[in-house]
DNA sequence: GCCAACGTTGGC
DNA sequence: GCCAACGTTGGC
């Protein structure tokens, strides 16, 4: 099982949201590397939900793909924000997945704590400038939150 | 609201 | 294929 992570603005999508609705499709990522990502995820896997662009960045709770990478109906929809007239129908060019609720942190695990956190040097998240809205979690990045947080315990595969 | 960093676009 | 211009992201 792999984990990912995965930014949302919360005046867009909160994790409360996704709480309240139970599962959501994760649609309007325009961007190749996130799709690509996302392309990679498997069913079951761990996504960390992360909110950006707030008074307070940080990890939130924990979701899991329960559909995997299919085509964003939203590229195809003139009224969405996310409608990409260079994706068709026929030869869809983005991508979603489903995200099922699994929990919502006490306690985030913010951004400035992530940054004095020993053993994330190299993390992308915590990098300046890094502006990737999906990315993989490598497992020793996985161990280091799980020390410095008690509201994150990774749940076996 | 500011601005640095980044990705994309399009002219050449 | 280069690169300047532009738009967007996201922390602060």
């Amino acid at each position: 099982m792999a984990v990912w992570l995965m930014k949302s603005e919360p005046d867009e999508f909160s994790i409360d949201d996704l709480k309240r609705l139970g599962k959501a499709n994760w649609d309007g990522v325009r961007n190749y590397q996130a799709r690509n990502f996302m392309r990679d995820m498997s069913l079951g896997d761990q996504i960390l939900f992360y909110h950006s662009s707030c008074k307070v960045p940080g990890i939130v709770g924990t979701s899991r793909v329960s559909k995997t990478a299919h085509p964003d109906p939203s590229c195809w929809d003139e009224s969405s924000p996310y409608y990409d007239a260079k994706s068709t129908e026929s030869s869809p060019r983005w991508d979603q997945v489903e995200l099922t609720y699994e929990s919502k942190f006490t306690f985030p695990i913010t951004l400035s704590a992530m940054k004095n956190m020993a053993g994330l040097e190299g993390f992308s998240l915590i990098q300046k400038g890094s502006r990737l809205s999906v990315m993989p979690v490598a497992q020793n990045y996985l161990d280091v939150l799980g020390e410095n947080s008690s509201h994150f315990k990774q749940t076996p595969a």
